[in-house]
DNA sequence: GTTAAAATATGACAAAAATCATATTTAGGA
DNA sequence: TCCTAAATATGATTTTTGTCATATTTTAAC
């Protein structure tokens, strides 16, 4: 439901709401070691979510990713869905189709309250929020 | 986190749930088409789950798939736990390391109140329970 | 016992996800 | 303006997951 990419780069984004800024960037190599993804794998995916504007970039010398104070105002869902497919995030964790709290598969009691939760808390913390809790020692890192 | 193979085998215990005794065993022919999943497939899964004693069979003229009443019992997360394997299911929806309520990842409560709900769900309802559901007609089938 | 009907075991093949490599483009500084 | 440092674009490779095929074993019925 949650691809191991999508993992990485949320790592990436938090270390970034962290050590970067706009006259402060990172460059992929110095982002690859700390969170421990390959860096030919990371850069990929900030690639892709800076093509969405979801983190920002500039190319060469000095340049590298940050996130400008827009970006920090983000989710965490916001991320996912920018990496994993729409249509992956709004399955079912059990994929099933067809089925809906008036037409109920067996399964959807089960699942559905899990999965509403799950959705509401990844949209309800901005990424500066929860780099906040990191800097007030609410929670750690690294992941 | 669940893979689809699961979400089949899922699937065919239901069925095998609700159409399905010691006197009344299924082949597994007769049990792809309904669920809509390959039969090549879903034979290897059934074989899987007959191995480790979460469904029944028999060989031969006569045999085929079956729930006993012990079988029944069960509930969905063994199901999972058989299919997937365990540190998949244990890892946290974003497999993040060396995280927990004392020292809490910065996704931790964003991510944990759902899983623990999911888990919970997962194996508080029997089997039986839930195929009961669809002869009630609380839930439909097919999923 | 022999036969036929079923699961079982094994493994080949295909598709998707994860990982890695390289050539191209852009931007800053000498 | 030219060189170099960075992201970007593209796509090749590997690994995992999903799918399919086939030979073997077991069991019931005659």
């Amino acid at each position: 439901m949650i691809s191991n990419s999508s993992k990485y780069a949320i790592k990436a984004v938090l270390y970034l709401a962290l050590h970067s800024s706009e006259d402060d960037k990172i460059m992929v190599k110095d982002i690859a070691e700390p969170i421990n993804v390959p860096q030919a794998y990371i850069a990929k995916l900030l690639q892709e979510l800076a093509k969405r504007n979801l983190i920002s970039s500039t190319r060469g010398p000095k340049g590298g990713f940050y996130l400008s104070e827009e970006d920090k105002k983000g989710n965490i869902l916001n991320i996912v869905s920018a990496i994993d497919s729409e249509k992956k995030l709004n399955a079912c964790i059990l994929s099933l189709e067809h089925c809906n709290e008036n037409k109920p598969c067996p399964l959807h009691h089960i699942i559905s309250p899990s999965k509403t939760i799950l959705m509401k808390n990844l949209k309800t913390k901005t990424i500066y929020e929860l780099s906040l809790d990191v800097k007030n020692g609410k929670a750690f890192l690294p992941l």
